[in-house]
RNA sequence: CGGGAUAUAGCGCAGUUUGGUAGCGCGCUUGAAUGGGGUUCAAGAGGUCUCGGGUUCGAAUCCCGAUAUUCCGACCA
């Protein structure tokens, strides 16, 4: 590409509607441009960067054996409805109408078509194993796009769909499908950790996400350095580090606390620990009222929650709800509360602790696990800093991870819904063993952004960069200048090495600057000793440069 | 959906409180100088002040409504 001929800009300022990082750098950069919230254009360098990912994938997936195809985005929405998903994405799903008024929907994933396609292919135990993939346009109309390409409304997927006889065939698709991942996001050069997630709107047998190391992440990834343990902390067991002192139970007792609504207040006001206080949170919970006590230093784990009580959708519940209960908000406790009520195992550790009275201004001390009336008691809160690994006790860190991937082990959930089966050795009818799995390309690309740039710009990993090489010249006026970068440059095409040739007549601060700017991880510039022959080599992450011939340089280069 | 902020030239912003000729920086065009880190000088072009109503002699500015963007809380590649 030369630039003085082509579509390239960059942007001297910071994009002001980017909250993230890479989504700034992105844009200023000239790699995207929004277009609306959460849907982006891809330019020629940005589009460049998603097929170097796209190729890098393909490539591994093809080694597997796995066959690409391409199902339509515009599905007909019976597909939807014979899974159940049609609510179970809820509003996230675009809903649209044709001409005869007959539902259609923009896919959010393709669970169901790929079921469907498989259809044709599997009469017998003997069609399978068989793996399809695609990269294709999904469209989820998420409630808040943000973080650039992180989190937006239409993206690119590469999606996979594995079909087995058995849940020991499904087993092996799926490490094969895992480790084409690994290396995938290795050879990419992502700092990443593989954890153990909800099944989520998915359903299925097993979940693990690959979550590239990012502050900006919006999972928070647990993990062990002493083994191989590492979790979302939306599914990760709590075992705490601080065991609670048995004490011999005092007589329960109420205590005025004017004006203590939150569970801090309280512990300021009666000058307790917040590790001896429970809170309650009022829940609506498939709209049922539920209160849920815990321990005053923790968080509610939704995940878990629905979980343990097998249900679908969890939130705050409203004034209306809560006036079906005798539960005074603030001041809410579990003695005489005539809900639903669903404790923290760790409550039961406890003794002589605070909750609320249920009385508006009191609550309660000295209260112990026999004084208190539950339906249900689980694990149901965050694990937190302090925490214990569960799986060889030593103390788990806790950092950000952006979800780049993810497999799923779906089981026979979308056969059972699909009637997608097959005939066993003995003639008899069995349901296809599915897996599923996932990569976002656009919020890989931001993820690499996210982990490699500085206060310059972009630094592109060789493998992922859209171009290798930049050549600068730096006086566009100086005829030898410009002889030199354009035969090198042609000569570097001609052996077909990705190369940019900055000929625009700029000062040469603008095209150090653009060229930092858009992470093009090496530069050439020619400049005043282009007449003797030698140019100047330097890495994107470098120090300094160095003075080469111009045989030197191509050797450097491999091309001679 | 709940709550807060913003919308003025390609980009980033002032002007709105107190109504009275549409502004600044960067970018862009032309010319000149310059040519190794966003250079300098000179002359220019560019706006339906988000949209729709209203008040007023007069509205970017005041009032009402809509839309979009964005930030903080529940989903996912």
């Amino acid at each position: 590409m030369k630039l003085k001929n082509a579509y390239f800009y960059t942007l001297r300022e910071d994009a002001r509607d980017e909250d993230s990082i890479s989504g700034n750098l992105l844009v200023k950069a000239g790699y995207i441009k929004k277009t609306s919230a959460g849907v982006y254009m891809m330019l020629p360098l940005g589009l460049a960067v998603q097929n170097k990912i796209e190729n890098i994938i393909r490539r591994h997936m093809n080694e597997t054996g796995a066959q690409e195809v391409k199902m339509p985005a515009l599905i007909a929405a019976e597909y939807y409805e014979e899974s159940g998903r049609m609510k179970g994405f809820g509003p996230s799903i675009f809903k649209l109408k044709d001409r005869n008024d007959k539902d259609m929907v923009l896919g959010p994933t393709h669970e169901e078509l790929f079921a469907y396609a498989a259809k044709s292919m599997i009469k017998s135990y003997k069609n399978m194993p068989f793996n399809l993939y695609q990269f294709q346009t999904k469209f989820r109309d998420e409630p808040r796009a943000r973080f650039g390409l992180v989190r937006v409304k239409e993206f690119v997927m590469k999606d996979a769909y594995s079909f087995d006889a058995d849940e020991k065939g499904l087993h092996e698709s799926y490490m094969k499908m895992f480790n084409a991942y690994k290396k995938s996001f290795d050879e990419m050069g992502i700092n990443y950790r593989i954890v153990k997630a909800d099944t989520g709107v998915m359903g299925g047998l097993l979940s693990e996400e690959f979550q590239a190391i990012a502050p900006l992440g919006e999972d928070t990834v647990i993990y062990c350095d002493d083994c191989d343990y590492s979790s979302n902390l939306e599914v990760a067991k709590t075992v705490r580090g601080e065991k609670h002192e048995k004490k011999d139970p005092l007589p329960m007792q109420e205590v005025e606390t004017p004006h203590c609504e939150s569970i801090e207040a309280v512990a300021k006001y009666l000058h307790i620990d917040m590790k001896d206080t429970v809170k309650a949170l009022l829940m609506n919970v498939d709209g049922e009222f539920v209160v849920f006590f815990i321990n005053g230093e923790r968080e509610l784990n939704e995940s878990k929650v629905l979980k343990l009580l097998k249900a679908s959708e969890i939130s705050f519940a409203d004034d209306a709800l809560i006036a079906t209960s005798n539960a005074v908000p603030g001041y809410c406790g579990p003695i005489g509360l005539n809900c639903k009520v669903v404790i923290d195992e760790e409550v039961l550790e406890m003794s002589n602790f605070c909750c609320g009275a249920n009385k508006k201004g009191f609550h309660c001390i000295n209260v112990n696990p026999s004084d208190i009336r539950y339906d249900v008691c689980g694990d149901i809160v965050n694990a937190k800093e302090g925490d214990l690994c569960p799986n060889c006790g030593k103390p788990l860190k806790f950092t950000k991870g952006i979800e780049v991937g993810n497999t799923f082990k779906l089981g026979t959930k979308y056969s059972k819904a699909m009637g997608l089966q097959y005939a066993d050795v003995e003639n008899k009818l069995q349901d296809v063993w599915m897996g599923s799995y996932g990569i976002g390309l656009g919020r890989t690309m931001a993820a690499i952004v996210e982990q490699n740039h500085d206060e310059k710009g972009i630094i592109w990993p060789e493998n992922i960069a859209p171009y290798k090489y930049i050549i600068l010249i730096m006086s566009s006026k100086d005829e030898t200048q410009n002889k030199v970068a354009n035969d090198l440059y042609d000569k570097l095409t001609d052996k077909g090495v990705e190369v940019i040739l900055d000929d625009r007549d700029e000062r040469p601060g603008v095209k150090f600057n653009d060229a930092e700017l858009i992470g093009i991880p090496y530069r050439i510039t020619v400049g005043k000793k282009a007449g003797e022959g030698i140019v100047e080599f330097k890495a994107r992450t470098a120090e300094a440069a160095e003075e080469l011939s111009i045989e030197e340089l191509l050797k450097k280069i491999g091309v001679e």
